[in-house]
DNA sequence: AAGAGGCCCTGATAGC
DNA sequence: TGCTATCAGGGCCTCT
């Protein structure tokens, strides 16, 4: 679900909420998650003070005051759900596709401050939560993971460097978290429409003013959904409470044989399936 | 050894 | 108030 946008909203309304607070109790309903929960783990968060909320990529950290972490990752439908007692018992939603009220099914995991509790909804459980015990191991945990777009580390030298002797698609080299970082299945397909790049164009045929439009469009639809709050889809009805804005910006995600929203393009929004993942572009402006 | 494909899991929706 | 198939914003593992 949650690509970089929607995974940097969960973490500045977690930031502002619990950031100083001591866990006083851990609840564990499930512990069956793309990495098993141990039975060790709410003794371990217990009484760990929050020194501050962090994002790299789409995995947020809780960061503990004694240098160890919570590492989370939504997987493709998790969600957090904040309570506030000193709110009039009214639920702060950090989630994303849900309503403002707590679904009903799937509460696995939650987290009690004062006043104050996070839960983690999570249905298909690709996401997880996972006690790291100091910054060492941190790093090694997120290695695998290449530059986020906004890093000088995502410039052409290195997208050159990446793309040499490639036989892959440039789709699947956005979505590719090795290359970089942050991106996933709807932005990939909305930054590869700005770039004008067809997204099956193999990267050995980009040229350096390609590679110039996918870090300039990368940083820019990517902070634009920021600023919008990220992208709601799917539950769009009964979604009441805070959901992001940035879908209603979509130019080919979701808009499959509608018009190209490019000034005087005459093409249509085409979908087809790249390794298993649906893919927009418009058939006339992208090449 | 890069790259394609299967798989983890549940829920919503489309089509019959 | 049916079934059944397909698809979903991710990422890891296996096979070739």
């Amino acid at each position: 679900m949650p690509e970089l946008p929607e995974v940097e909203i969960v973490k500045q309304s977690l930031d502002k909420k619990i950031t100083n607070k001591i866990i006083k109790k851990v609840i564990i309903r499930n512990r069956n998650f793309r990495i098993k929960i141990p039975p060790k783990f709410e003794e371990l968060l217990t009484n760990k003070v929050i020194k501050k909320v962090s994002r790299f990529s789409k995995y947020v950290t809780l960061n503990f005051s004694d240098g160890s972490y919570c590492l989370i990752h939504l997987g493709m439908s998790g969600t957090i759900h904040l309570f506030d007692r000193t709110k009039k018992n009214k639920f702060t939603n950090t989630s994303f596709y849900s309503s403002q009220n707590l679904p009903k099914k799937h509460n696995h995991i939650e987290i009690q401050f004062d006043n104050i509790k996070i839960i983690y909804n999570d249905p298909r459980r690709f996401g997880f939560f996972q006690y790291i015990e100091n910054q060492k191991k941190l790093e090694k945990r997120l290695h695998h993971l290449g530059p986020e777009p906004f890093s000088k580390l995502f410039n052409l030298k290195y997208i050159r460097k990446s793309f040499l002797n490639k036989k892959k698609n440039i789709k699947n080299f956005l979505i590719d978290q090795k290359f970089v970082s942050g991106i996933g299945n709807i932005y990939a397909s909305e930054i590869l429409f700005f770039c004008k790049i067809n997204p099956f164009q193999k990267v050995i045929n980009l040229n350096k003013d390609d590679y110039k439009k996918i870090v300039f469009f990368s940083r820019e639809v990517l902070n634009k959904a920021i600023k919008k709050g990220g992208s709601s889809i799917r539950n769009f009805k009964n979604v009441s409470g805070k959901q992001g804005n940035y879908q209603k910006e979509f130019k080919v995600y979701f808009r499959e044989n509608l018009q190209c929203l490019r000034n005087r393009c005459i093409g249509k929004i085409k979908k087809k399936v790249i390794t298993n993942r649906s893919t927009f572009f418009c058939n006339k402006c992208q090449k």
